[in-house]
DNA sequence: GGCAATCATTTAACATATTAAATAATAACC
DNA sequence: GGTTATTATTTAATATGTTAAATGATTGCC
């Protein structure tokens, strides 16, 4: 009673190469007390300073009911600090303490050293190649 | 204070084109009543029939403690039957009843239906290409 | 200006992920 | 044959994911 399946499990082949990459970038982001998710974050604070709460959600693809836990944790550990935006007072506004500023900073230049072992190891041009491939199935029903 | 990245972000990549694939597959898993991960367990029955935890954990890409409470709500809702296996009464044997194998039946129907729409719209070989490439970066640190 | 519709975030309830420790059974060794 | 090491799974504690509903604030329209 085997059912056969002809085709590769895609959603199962992104899971595990998402998993091997972040076995490689997670010992540091435990170094400094980060989760995942929590690092996530910090890398959009990194690239963007002050953000509201949405934008962030939408940045580092995590829905806002489970940004509001994340951002309470990261507040308790002295990560990031929480507002409410003076010009909308519907919005909840973001930004990184020094702290955070410290892990982003180590975290991004360790981070590109294995971007750089990657392109060593798979080639240049097929990581370019995936990158296109990628988007192109995050395109294929994506109809904004 | 915006910290430059020179690279794309790869994990957020793969994590986006899973779910681009899933936001077409879940709605069907959901019509059955099935959870993303209820259905990567069933999958497994479906190819295996009769299988111990262990495997099912590692080829449903679930650990431990997350597939234990997977199974039981399983069982709870009838689609799966749990034993301890005679031979070794440490493991638990995992088999799926008649309304799980309908799901699976009926679903992997489906799901090759959106296989030959991914094949015709991105083209058999540049999805060939993708799981190649998937596959490199999943070996690149797997020392196995 | 006041009320309805809209928007941003949080709360609530449940499912899953993750790590460490506990439990139970088998295998290994003396 | 009995003790120890090993293996398979579960329990416990905390963090995150997910959907629907609630809360609070702004906008649009009259």
């Amino acid at each position: 009673m085997t059912t056969a399946f002809v085709h590769r499990n895609l959603p199962r082949l992104l899971l595990q190469a998402r998993e091997s990459v972040m076995a490689h970038t997670r010992p540091g982001l435990r170094e400094h007390g980060l989760s995942d998710q929590q690092w996530r974050v910090l890398r959009v604070l990194g690239e963007h300073g002050v953000v509201d709460t949405g934008r962030v959600a939408r940045e580092a693809f995590i829905l806002g009911p489970s940004l509001t836990g994340v951002l309470t944790r990261m507040e308790r550990d002295g990560l990031v600090r929480r507002a409410t935006d003076p010009k909308d007072q519907r919005r909840t506004v973001v930004a990184p303490t020094a702290k955070g500023k410290r892990a982003v900073a180590k975290l991004s230049h360790t981070i590109e050293v294995h971007y750089d072992f990657m392109e060593k190891s798979l080639g240049k041009d097929r990581l370019t190649q995936l990158y296109a491939l990628l988007d192109a199935v995050i395109e294929l029903e994506q109809p904004t």
